[in-house]
DNA sequence: GAAAAGTTTTCATACTATGGTAGAATTTAC
DNA sequence: GTAAATTCTACCATAGTATGAAAACTTTTC
């Protein structure tokens, strides 16, 4: 008998997730009914959950409506100083930034999103901001090269999860232009983005491997204004990356 | 029967946020066991939480045992790019910092704790690291102009869950220092602290207080090294830092 | 290689989360 | 100003989920 694979489950807590994830995405507060709807849920549990997430800080609100907690803050800090792969990282992305004197980040994927965990200003500013934590599309930039190696059915799933893509012109990145940029940087073991994400910003990212299994679990990635790099330095600026991006070496 | 004034609870959910705060404060990885015995939670239902946690990635684990997971990192950017008090403190902290030439910093109290939210760096490089969202304590440096203002009873609340109060030195603070020092902030509406927290650091703090209600809902301070600061500069920067804390404006 | 420690699964049961409904409270409309 | 929406909170019987004891299984220790 062919038995459902079931991983454990808990209703209540699922249902408190997702509400913080509809949290997490807003950019202001939201209403119970808001935050109701886009969870499906009912109104009364929404506000049940929601009292109890308020009582333990996870939440706050006001006239407005809810908002993110202060207390989300503490896990974000317990996240980039507990893990490996961050505490491998660092001093890498230290030293790349001070060889290119340009901002270097890792960035890694959580679901089928991405965030970069951890930061290293070079000494030529940025002319944008892009703080931690920020959720990001993996399929522009630094993204790439995150999924450059998933399998085909895993691919398929994030293009029917994710769609419509589109990137900083608000065009609508193709899955064939996706499928074919993915191909080059399996290939190639990097990736060179231009104003792919943000306008007038070049990005170089090389994949940062697990020492177990080699699998892809993060990426290491330089930025720029794109006129600061001038197209004859990028190939060098690659190299550099790559040799970075594998000198990390955690699980 | 004496019903105790229930507020609304819900046990499952509670449980799996006593959990990841364990797994907030820890600084390394914790076995099931050790995360069941500190909750003081039954091993399978640990185990339960943790892997309904797990999948959706708000906690991650290797052989070595759990951690917070990477997804935290979206809920502490979700807080600071929504929360009024951090957006209205911003632009503040960054007037005082260039004016100054010191770290500006915004703490906000969470419970018997509290953290830095926002900071902006100043031209003279602070010795050490106060990553953003580091737990810390409330009776050393600003976090007495956090507390400075608790009823009584609240303050006994305090004291008694947070003892012993330990400092830079190692040394015990008695409930009577405090308290001298938490009425001398309430009267001159400013703190400095020397080496209380961090040795060698200086730190000077002042209330931002909710427009609407007056109560303190935040604490900015500057910070440095002591040797970068003469004493004779102090009173001068406790004037910067206090009018600057007051032209913060929020709920 | 045996014992200990740690982790996962199973399952019957108790009790908790659930979602109608109704009533407050707040906001909007007029 | 009052009425009408809209939003939020409280209540409560019931369904169905979370619970923890125990046992199976895995990994580590000695």
């Amino acid at each position: 008998m062919v038995t459902e694979k079931d991983h454990v489950t808990m209703r209540s807590l699922e249902r408190a997730i997702d509400i913080l994830e509809v949290l997490e995405d807003a950019s202001m507060p939201l209403r119970l009914v808001d935050i109701a709807s886009r969870t499906g849920l009912h109104n009364a549990t929404t506000q049940r959950i929601l009292a109890v997430l308020e009582t333990r800080r996870r939440v706050e609100r006001d006239g407005a409506g809810y908002r993110a907690g202060v207390s989300l803050i503490f896990g974000a800090h317990a996240y980039v100083t507990t893990n490996p792969l961050v505490a491998a990282a660092r001093p890498v992305l230290q030293e790349l930034a001070s060889r290119t004197t340009l901002t270097t980040s890792l960035f890694v994927r959580s679901g089928w999103h991405r965030a970069a965990v951890a930061r290293v200003h070079g000494s030529r500013p940025l002319g944008y901001e892009l703080p931690i934590g920020a959720k990001l599309p993996l399929f522009l930039g630094s993204g790439k090269t995150l999924i450059a190696e998933l399998s085909a059915e895993e691919l398929d799933a994030f293009l029917t999860a994710v769609e419509p893509m589109i990137n900083a012109d608000r065009k609508v990145v193709s899955s064939e232009s996706l499928r074919s940029d993915l191909a080059q940087v399996k290939k190639q073991g990097f990736h060179v983005s231009r104003s792919e994400r943000q306008i007038g910003a070049l990005s170089i990212s090389a994949p940062v491997r697990s020492a177990r299994t080699a699998n892809i679990i993060g990426a290491l990635a330089i930025g720029a204004a794109r006129e600061d790099v001038p197209e004859h330095e990028t190939e060098a600026l690659t190299v550099e990356v790559r040799r970075a991006a594998a000198a990390i070496v955690a699980n």
